[in-house]
DNA sequence: AGGATTAATTGAACGATGTTAAGCTGTCAA
DNA sequence: TTGACAGCTTAACATCGTTCAATTAATCCT
């Protein structure tokens, strides 16, 4: 394969799966592209470059043929895939959501999805400075949601991973805090799908009450 | 200074602000208390679990001195209160919210603010349920918002911040873009206090709506 | 075609990192 | 006094990102 900016991306993001962001060095992407690590830096500044080309793909795969609502979908419905899109996307990715974090993403894509968002917004009945703002919030929700998920589920814990509500119930003074210990299984809910689901509902349920009465 | 595990996250953090995250070393924690590297070594098990004692910390700076509501505070003034200290500290430190992304924090701090906060939101009138769900989604908002916030506003870059509007408007075609590059000042606002607040009076509005009509 | 330029890669090395292993020093109990 | 153990040091290992000079591969010009 002729090594490109992209190529190495592509090739650290498919190793990213079987090492984890802390074990892609350098040296690993390098052989697998069988050649030797320094080389790498004639096509690509360092690594943290790298790791921003890594996630400008995640991204451009996450918005991958994404177009303005159909007739027929709501904005609810619209925001509310694109968002989806975006964390499955990162889930698919070993340790996804740290990588992206803080990275400075210069894709072509990070600023068409923003374009579509907004458009679909402005079209929904909110100002344009509101769904400047807006769009963001839910961007940072999804990161710090996605985060999260993939350090607890990670594969860095063996079998004791100190997560599971009944690990951390043995761990919680029950006497002193009666409500979050009764809470334990909605405040660590294995199923990530749901919780994540109940946040982005609650945001969409913002958005809709600040459109009703600006 | 005695040497313990809190000692030794104490000056970790100390040190965090004048070196980041990624100028963070063992052999540098270990000379500021005096002492050689390996030394640290016997107090605590590995770096990670450093990090996640800095952590804990800081979650217990942000809740220091917090009570249940008083009279004549509602729950939306507290829980803005709550959720604002929290970015308020992780804003001290340098790579703060970096930092404790993903990390275990076992500091009954976190149980702790978990309890105030259930309680406070019940007593509101939502459900424990739908308590122990929205939670979360303000912190995962929260630290979302302030990875980026920290990363854009970093001292990595020198005079040359790529995420100053104006420098943004150089890579952007306004003729594809046109939303994009009319919110710019808005997507990008250096204000980081005004963006935080936004995505949190969403959030606010969104749990006030579904507290009405559940 | 052939020589000169540029593009791409290599090998060796530097300084630094987290962490482990083995040994030294002091303190306190029996 | 002797042993045990907590706490530290010295030395070292493997590995990391990155730089540098030297070398090969490809391209271009006359």
């Amino acid at each position: 394969m002729k090594i490109t900016p992209e190529a190495i991306a592509r090739t650290s993001l498919r190793l990213l799966n079987e090492v984890g962001l802390d074990g892609l060095t350098m040296r690993l992407v390098a052989k697998e592209l069988g050649v030797q690590a320094p080389a790498l830096y004639w096509h690509v500044k360092n690594k943290q470059e790298l790791l921003d080309a890594m996630s400008g793909l995640v991204l451009a795969e996450s918005t991958e043929g994404m177009e303005l609502p159909g007739r027929g979908v709501s904005w609810e419905e619209w925001v509310t895939d694109s968002i989806r899109r975006l964390r499955r996307v990162m889930l698919r990715y070993r340790d996804g959501a740290r990588m992206m974090a803080g990275t400075h993403v210069t894709d072509p894509a990070i600023f068409r999805i923003t374009e579509l968002s907004l458009r679909t917004m402005q079209d929904a009945g909110f100002s344009l400075r509101e769904a400047a703002r807006t769009f963001p919030t839910l961007l940072h929700y999804t990161i710090g949601f996605t985060i999260e998920e993939q350090a607890r589920t990670g594969v860095s814990y063996g079998d004791d991973n100190p997560y599971l509500p009944g690990r951390i119930a043995l761990s919680l003074d029950a006497e002193r805090f009666p409500l979050t210990t009764r809470a334990l299984d909605d405040l660590f809910d294995p199923d990530g799908d749901a919780s994540f689901e109940h946040g982005l509902q609650v945001i969409l349920s913002g958005m809709r009450a600040r459109l009703e009465s600006p």
